[in-house]
RNA sequence: GCUGCUAUAGCUCAGCCGGUAGAGCGCAUCCUUGGUAAGGAUGAGGUCACCAGUUCAAAUCUGGUUAGCAGCUCCA
């Protein structure tokens, strides 16, 4: 590669430089400004940087003008960024001298006999282990914004000081940055919890509580329509439907270890405490209530694979701070499902709940944006936050990336992401504020066939005990609505738009007509509704408009003399006068292929 | 749970240094019957989230609670 090439933006490993460096200059206004600021750290990231101080102040977004002003004088004094290595005990008098407790604590953490390096900008001095830029002037003076400060643990840990993380973007370029917040600001506009508050699809009430959204009409509409999709398409695949209690005793939460791992997850009735009197819980998952379905009655290996599904209401007792939305709520419905196998079947199966997930992920337009994460143990946590033995996980772990690399899934490792009892595959959705949750996951366990005891006789007449997938096909209905909204920033595809049609008559001449029409549209199992306020067209338009309903018809004088309905997109194309059975047949079609086209 | 910010009409927001509320949109009624993104007029609508405190007087100041937002931590 050309160093004219290396050194461009477009390089991430430049960028990370850049962004780098950035955080250094940052760091170094913040000193300049308030000596009594102690530094933490400060690394690149995807977008832009952030570093971590420890003030005895908040800061303000005036505190952040008067620090990029700073910045800005220190980018056009264009000092040299030099690097530098002392050995550690020179290090660490270094931040001791300084009164860098954060600092001091790091290089204590360092290898013991490495040398430790660190880059100098002029009076300013800080550990890092670079690489930066060779001064402080190539970081363009008007390319960068810090763009929030918000709190943030010490070293990640909820259990240590909260420090003040100040974030920041750059770029080579002025109107590259502009260009970058433009989008950023384009983005949220489709922010399902705005977009889908103000469109009507849900409602929070202070009196019901956090994470508690109440699904209005379009909200409800769209989540029935999924479910009897999902549960439909689940029949055809072969599962048998279930339904189980949404509370069961603490007993059965013992057996399955979700009592001991995460009771304060959970919605207790009772005393958790008093021996005396009978306990229960809200479920905060369905897989010990599906088990029950398994040990009815003694089985054979001929009743294996089992699949089960179950449009599933859960209830888990989030922390106060970590409900957003639709996206992470405290009573949520998933189409949950567990195939109880045998170890033979576990690929085939692996794959059956692979391909139905990316069949619905990919229906609704969502799969492209998906992320494969493979989530493993950690074996440091064995015994506390893992039951089962290493061998136990070894085994899962392996046959699981086994079947991953045999169906080319193209996936992260994430460590200590497993549940309590297995590895999982875990497809991953990021909101419009580039944050990732899980959409959609794929489990294999082989322990909590062993807690309730599950066996099946083999084909030799031996019990063996059976493999569990744990496996979502679309995972949370809530979840899956929100990030819809934001996928179509509200323009959903025809097939699950809660309101498909609207009939637009033009004068009152035309209500007769329109509601004639729209009997016709709603026998024909459109979703479709009329307009007769005595507004303009072009009001009744605007209003369809705004709401996103896929398709306006228009009718007046000259569509009841000829007997036609003039068809308008929400994309603003005028499609002309045609027959209502002509318009219906198209619909129709497009509804029953899902098409994503409108 | 933690840090910071926020809460005024259904929605978006204004309301300075404390003197018991205002706009636009929406809603209702009337006029207008208009062919592809906002026609006009009139009117209704608020214990200023809740609970305390300071004060002659609180939407405004202070504390607490509840809820919303961003991030951190967590997420079976």
């Amino acid at each position: 590669m050309s160093e004219e090439k290396l050194y461009t933006f477009e390089d991430p490993q430049y960028r990370h430089t850049y962004w780098h460096t950035c955080s250094h200059i940052m760091a170094q206004a913040v000193k300049r400004l308030w000596p009594e600021v102690r530094l933490a750290i400060g690394p690149a990231i995807e977008n832009g940087w952030y570093y971590d101080f420890d003030a005895p102040f908040s800061f303000t977004p005036e505190h952040l003008s008067q620090i990029e002003g700073e910045m800005k004088k220190i980018c056009k004094q264009r000092i040299r960024i030099e690097r530098g290595e002392k050995p550690r005990q020179e290090a660490l008098a270094w931040a001791e001298a300084q009164n860098e407790p954060y600092k001091e604590e790091l290089i204590r953490d360092l290898p013991e006999d490495e040398p430790i390096s660190f880059y100098t900008q002029e009076d300013f001095t800080d550990l890092c282990a670079g690489p930066h830029l060779d001064h402080t002037g190539r970081v363009k003076h008007n390319g960068f914004k810090l763009t929030q400060c918000c709190g943030a643990y010490w070293r990640g840990d909820s259990s240590r000081k909260m420090l003040q993380r100040i974030y920041g973007v750059a770029f080579p370029s002025k109107d590259e940055l502009d260009e970058y917040l433009r989008k950023q600001e384009e983005a949220l506009k489709r922010d399902h919890n705005k977009l889908g508050r103000e469109l009507e699809y849900f409602t929070t009430v202070d009196v019901i509580g956090q994470g508690l959204p109440i699904l209005l009409p379009k909200g409800a509409r769209v989540i029935q329509l999924l479910q009897r999709w999902i549960e439909d398409e689940e029949q055809k695949r072969g599962y048998q439907l279930t339904k189980t209690p949404l509370m069961a005793k603490s007993d059965l939460y013992k057996i399955s270890g979700h009592w001991d791992h995460y009771l304060d997850g959970m919605f207790v009735l009772g005393d958790p405490h008093d021996q005396s009197k009978e306990c229960f819980a809200l479920r905060p998952m369905t897989c010990p209530f599906q088990y029950q379905v398994f040990l009815n009655r003694a089985r054979s290996y001929r009743d294996l694979p089992m699949r089960l599904g179950e449009t599933s209401t859960l209830f888990r007792n989030e922390d106060s701070g970590e409900m957003h939305g639709l996206i992470r709520v405290r009573q949520f419905t998933i189409s949950e499902g567990h195939l109880i196998l045998r170890p033979e079947q576990l690929e085939d199966e692996f794959r059956g709940c692979l391909e139905l997930a990316k069949y619905c992920l990919d229906t609704v337009g969502m799969l492209e944006d998906c992320t494969f994460r493979f989530s493993q143990w950690d074996p440091a946590k064995a015994g506390t936050k893992y039951i089962g033995t290493p061998e136990q996980w070894d085994e899962a772990q392996s046959i699981m990336g086994k079947i991953l690399d045999d169906l080319n899934v193209n996936y992260t490792i994430g460590i200590d992401e497993a549940a309590f009892y297995g590895p999982k595959l875990d497809i991953q959705y990021k909101n419009v504020f580039g944050k990732e949750d899980t959409i959609v996951t794929i489990q294999v366990d082989q322990l909590l066939a062993e807690q309730f005891d599950m066996e099946y006789t083999d084909v030799d007449g031996k019990k063996r005990r059976p493999y569990i997938i744990h496996r979502t096909s679309l995972g949370c209905y809530e979840r899956t609505l929100a990030y819809l909204i934001e996928r179509y920033a509200g323009a959903l595809p025809l097939w699950m738009m809660p309101t498909q049609v609207k009939v637009l008559p033009i004068t009152d001449r035309a209500h007769d007509y329109a509601r004639e029409l729209n009997d016709r549209l709603t026998a024909a199992g459109i979703r479709s509704e009329v307009d007769c306020r005595s507004e303009k067209l072009g009001y009744k338009i605007r209003e369809a408009q705004v709401q996103k309903i896929p398709y306006m018809l228009v009718v007046g004088d000259r569509d009841m003399e000829n007997g036609t309905v003039s068809v308008r997109t929400r994309a603003g194309e005028d499609l002309g006068a045609m027959p209502l059975d002509q318009f219906l047949s198209k619909a129709l079609l497009q509804i029953a292929t899902k098409s994503k086209d409108l």
